[in-house]
DNA sequence: CAATAATCGAGACGGTACGTCGCGTCTTGGG
DNA sequence: CCCAAGACGCGACGTACCGTCTCGATTATTG
């Protein structure tokens, strides 16, 4: 019989898997609770009941704990419902606004924004985990809405998504205070319209 | 004698300015080399030529040098020539998009976006003197459309506001590709027209 | 069947006798390459081609393996001949010159005389089932050469064997150079004839 | 004016000789309570008061920071009256003999015997300031007392300064109890005397 | 012959000390 | 009173070894 995986079973004992998301959580709740690279390594092991062996011998560095914590938060954008292209993108747009809230997401863009150097590669995989399927998501109800003619034909796909993003998350960068309900809707109403007379 | 200011000479040694200044260039390529908070402050000093007592005399620690490294970056904005609403708005948007691109500034969202947590101060006064007046500048001149009856009387200039910065901003982060000629413009004019079909 | 020593054989797989005495072999030459408690059961095992449990599940800790693989070492005194106290003497210090300057046997010195209290359990072993032997030895021989005349009849045994033993231990400690030839004979001369005029 | 020692005062704060002190107090202390290498460098940083790179900037390494704390040990031997080489010998022969007893020097046996490979520098040096010095000094008296006409013309000058020093040290290794009084003066006799009849 | 049980090599486990590095402060001699 | 230089106490980093544990596989005795 085989382990777990159906993997050839490595000789030795197995690494614990229990060990390993003990880790992940600490690191999670240690970056909502002192920033990203609050997060300190001898804390992490502490407090996921752990010798500081047993993190690295997982992950060479801090860096690539915190990818590991960040691709372990991975929230699930909302499947579009398929119906309205409007509901879909305030759907989304709700969700974007509800994390660039949530203290441990809010890191995420941190790191988007702001380690890149410090933490190159931890950049890299973010963006192409997370950011890139959100996008890609948001692009294909926008191009959905162009084929329905929802959406004019003319419509600069690229450049909708980044308006639509960018507001959501520009929006009280800092600010403690939750979106103001029906916010989503005005974003993607204004962009909708348009604010130019006529 | 007096000193620069006029003021009446304290007794001692006056503050060499050479120091001050050399001390701030030198924080502002560490920034663009290695990141916010991967400055170190004892290679500021040593690239700087400075011993670290003549640093942290006037500044009392790394977030006050950071905030005063960033000040000393002030990029003006254009003031709005005032004939057309969309022409305005394009300048704006082209120098926030170029801003973006260069390190030094990108450095700036960082702070904005990820550090806020470590430096709150230095996030709260960089929100104060730097982002505020931009948006400030860019709600008024949405505030003018709606006077001049060339954006419609039922905009919301706080969304349109953050449409218009968050796209700028959101494109290509940690991306070294330059804007593509004519993205401001093309930013613009998707929110002014808007999407939607009619 | 039974198992090797005709014991009832308990259930189950036997040790392994060659894993023992790889364990014990490998034990001794690490003692010899980095001294007493440069030895790292890690290494011990490895060199041995065996498993840490495997070591672990005879011996209970570090200095447990040291006591076993002390004992394997176990160098034969010279029988005395009998004939001449002066002989004997010479031959015995021969035997502790060379041993001494054995690396594997200096380091049963080391145990002696520096780890007594790191490895305390190893030392009383160490003093009663080798140094007293060898002690005792000599002490019998001394004793037998006051019984037939060749010694002084107020020979203090104890001082002349610590000063026979001392001498030859106490040469070259740290050299690598062998004891020149004769050097046994030497002592012992010294020893019998005393060195004040008259 | 110049620094303590008349050198060109290098820039910079200089060196504080209090937590130098301290840190080799704290050394020696621990070496006592715990062994050569029972010595942590975190609880000598501790208990001196004193940051871990204080003591590395320092002594590179453990073994470093071992060499000097023994050195600041040395304990002077009583310089010779000169009137007698028996009496200086048996002066010489019991602080050798309470040292011995000592744990603070029994540990420095320790390093001579046990620790060379470990700690190859270690021993060297020690060998050279510590041991050598007082085995010329006995060899000086010796060599006077050939002089003098108070020893044998022929003694070997080598081998007698073993067999005493080695007899004092090879007492009671690992015993607590201290020498007899006496003793210092039994091992000189008996040396001068010579155990043979006649 | 099947079941049971202790062994095997391998290597992960929780701890703990190591030696390094950066922070913000302090202390020199010299303008 | 300032300057450059650099030592200070502190505390996190990532490495290495201890003695324990857990795998799948092997090798004996026992039912």
């Amino acid at each position: 019989m085989r382990t777990e995986a159906g993997r050839p079973g490595r000789p030795g004992r197995p690494r614990s898997e229990r060990a390993e998301q003990a880790i992940l959580d600490a690191t999670v709740h240690a970056i909502g609770d002192c920033g990203v690279d609050g997060v300190r390594c001898e804390d992490v092991a502490a407090r996921a009941g752990v010798g500081k062996a047993t993190l690295y011998r997982r992950w060479a560095c801090k860096e690539d704990l915190l990818i590991a914590a960040f691709a372990s938060l991975a929230a699930p954008l909302p499947q579009p419902r398929g119906e309205s292209v409007r509901e879909d993108l305030i759907a989304m747009a709700e969700v974007l606004a509800e994390g660039a809230m949530d203290p441990r997401y809010a890191r995420q863009f941190a790191l988007l924004h702001g380690e890149g150097e410090r933490y190159p590669r931890l950049l890299a995989r973010y963006k192409e985990q997370v950011i890139e399927p959100r996008r890609e998501l948001i692009r294909s109800v926008l191009r959905r809405g162009v084929a329905t003619g929802e959406l004019r034909p003319d419509t600069d796909v690229e450049i909708a998504m980044l308006a639509l993003t960018g507001a959501v998350m520009a929006r009280g960068k800092g600010d403690t205070t939750p979106a103001a309900p029906g916010f989503a809707a005005r974003v993607v109403d204004a962009l909708l319209r348009g604010i130019a007379a006529r």
